[in-house]
Order: C-alpha cells, then structure tokens, then sequence
DNA sequence: TTGACATGAGAATGATCGTTCTCATACAGT
DNA sequence: ACTGTATGAGAACGATCATTCTCATGTCAA
C-alpha cells in the first residue's frame, strides 16, 4: 500500500471514469480509442489495462458509474425544482429542461450506448435495461405521492415520455419536444384519480 | 445503356439498399464494413463505390430510402388499424405493436443512428430530423382528425411519446412500455377539445 | 478479328484500434 | 549500494476497415 508515488488506484479510477465519461458521451463508444482515454486521464496504458482488462470492461464501468451520477442528479435537480410546490412529476421535467439546454447535450447515454451494442455484450445492455428500471421506479415514487390510486401503467408511461422528450430534444436541438411533453403531463396527471 | 449483362444499375442499386439496411438496422453504422455489404449484396466493390462514392453517402442514401419505406408501412399499417373505426392516433400505437414485436427488432433506426453520428457528418443529422418531423406533421394529421381546437403542443407530445415507447420496447425487449403509452395517450385524448 | 473501354473479383494500401510487449526507471527491503 | 519488483512511456503487433488499384475478362463498334 504505497501512499502516493504518483496516482493511487482509486484516484486512477475517478482520473479515468471522468476522462472515459466526457469522451464516450460526446463521441460514442466506438469514436474513442483507448489511447484516447489514455491521453485525456493522464494514466498509462498498462495501469488502463490492469484496472480494465478490455474496453468492454472500461464501459461496463462507465455505464455503471454514470448511472450513479446520473440517478443522483436527477434526484437532486427535482427536488430544487420541487421545493416550490410544484408537481414533482412536473419537476422532473423541468430538472432535465436545464440538462437538456447544456452545452454539449447529446441525449441519454443509455440509449445512445444501446445503439451502438451489438448481440454479444450482453453486460451493458443490463445495465442500461437495469438504470431505466431505476428511473421509472423512481418516476413512480414521484408520481405516487398524493395519488394512491394511480393506474399501473402510469409509471411506465412517465419513463416513455420522459425519455422519448431527451431523445427528441438531441434530435432537433430544441426543448421543444420537452415542452410539448410536459404539457402534456400535465394535462395527463389532472385526469388521475388521487 | 446496356439491357442486362449482370445487373442493370437501377438493380444494384436496390440489392445494394436492401443489404445495407438489413446490416445497418441489425448491427449499426460502425458494426458493418463496406465488404459486407459488398457480400451481402453480391455487387462487386469497384460497383458499389462508383454508386456511392463513400461510406458516408451509402449511409445517407439508406436512411433516405429507409425513411421513405417506414413512412409507407406506417401510414399503410395504420389505415389497416383504423379500418374497425378505432381513433387513428391509437391505431398508430396497433400498428408499432406489429413492428416492436418482429423478429430483429432493435429500435428506431434513425435514433439509433443519431448515436452513432459525430459532429461531422451533418448531412445524416438532417435527415433523421427530417424524418421525424415527418412522422410528427403524420401524427399531427392523425390527432387533428375530429380535433380541430387540439392544443398546438399535441403532434409534437404524440412523436415524444411515439418514439420514447420505440426507445423503451427496445431496451426493455418487452410491448409493456408501449401498451402503457397506448394507455396514457388514451386518457390523454379523452381531454382535449373537440 | 481488333481495339477501346467497362466491369468483376478481390488483392493492396494506409489508417485506426484493441491489446501486449519492451525497456528504462524508480522504489522497497536488505 | 544492490537486487527484485512495479510502473510509465510508448513502440509493436495483429486485426479490421475504408478506399483504391490491378488484372483478367468481358462487351461493343468497326
């Protein structure tokens, strides 16, 4: 256990996760080399490699670590957007209109990494499946407060639009599908018995 | 013009499409080599480089065409669910269901495409935009029948959440996000004026 | 037939990339 | 200082791929 020659392990570990986020996220998997995530973490290639024996490894990481970071933004940002009385169902919108507007948007990871996994990685699209499911059950937590009566399909619904509202605002650049989207939950949420 | 040594160029040309978005579609831009389509086609490579002087613009020549194609099944497949006197705008989630529920299924094509662009190939941006647009101004159509005072937000909610239960059945592998948003739409439609 | 040109089959080229290897250095314990 | 081990820097390897080139085989016009 040396102290601190250069880099420990777990520093390696953010140094690259962060590098291995910043560039998978803007170019796709398949648009960044290894040498890339060498280059923009500062960590060598053999200590890439003995943290993540292959890339398939590196983005499993990746896909598990933003799905963390990602939840707990999320999280938080309803719960800034809710503190005014607001819907919190309505709140989750308004959290993702200000991720939605930052720069260098590119839509969810998840569903972007889906389209780029083939057949045989089985791993990440587990994980993808596995971070959606945590992002409905969490919708369905907002959605149930003050409304025990809510239909079963409902918190499945809320994961469709939210999610079709991040794919189509990458599509066209625009919050508009975001807007178009709340109000129509909006307008959904008024006809649900509490 | 020759009659037909092998292949008249017109036939390659669509050999060439047909291949190219069986691969394409079944193992993304980045998944498929010039040399499969090649083999999958059976146009030598000197033939298909002369048709599309690039990878770039086989790619863009397939979502134009493919574009053209869903739009053709969609509309068509939406007649035929509408034909028992049920809401178009429904019949359009009937009509998905067939899709989500084929062998091969693996989300929207142009969505998926999307993910694997970078900044510069912005000619196959425009045209996933483009088409999106188109199936929003169709649903627009759809919902407008009998709606004459819908709010100016619904067409663009409907392609959100038409394209988020596209997404959600793929990662899932499953028709319960779709059913759900079927279900949601329902409700949703029953509150706008007539 | 002859020659000019078009085409197919697929090898060659040059680039990129995942992964491994070399070698020089540095540090640990003695 | 001295040996053994771990590490960084980056070259090397082998595979894949987009694109081009070669050459052998047509095809058409005269």
């Amino acid at each position: 256990m040396s102290p601190a020659a250069t880099l420990s392990l777990e520093e390696s570990r953010r140094t690259v996760l962060r590098a291995a986020d910043e560039l998978f996220y803007a170019r796709g998997i398949t648009g960044v080399a290894m040498s890339d995530v060498r280059d923009a973490s500062g960590v060598s290639m053999r200590r890439l490699y003995t943290m993540y024996p292959s890339k398939r490894e590196l983005v499993a990481a990746w896909l598990t670590d933003r799905h963390e970071a990602w939840m707990m933004w999320f999280t938080t940002s309803i719960d800034r957007h809710s503190a005014a009385g607001a819907d919190p169902v309505l709140a989750a919108f308004d959290a993702i209109a200000e991720w939605v507007t930052a720069p260098g948007y590119r839509g969810c990871a998840f569903i972007n990494s889906l389209a780029e996994t083939n057949e045989i990685d089985d791993s990440h699209r587990a994980i993808i499946a596995s971070h959606k499911h945590d992002l409905i059950e969490h919708l369905a937590n907002l959605a149930s407060r003050g409304r025990p009566n809510a239909p079963l399909w409902l918190p499945t619904a809320l994961g469709v639009i939210v999610d079709g509202a991040i794919v189509h605002c990458a599509v066209f650049s625009s919050t508009e599908p975001l807007d178009a989207a709340r109000s129509a939950v909006r307008q959904l949420l008024e006809t649900i018995p509490t």
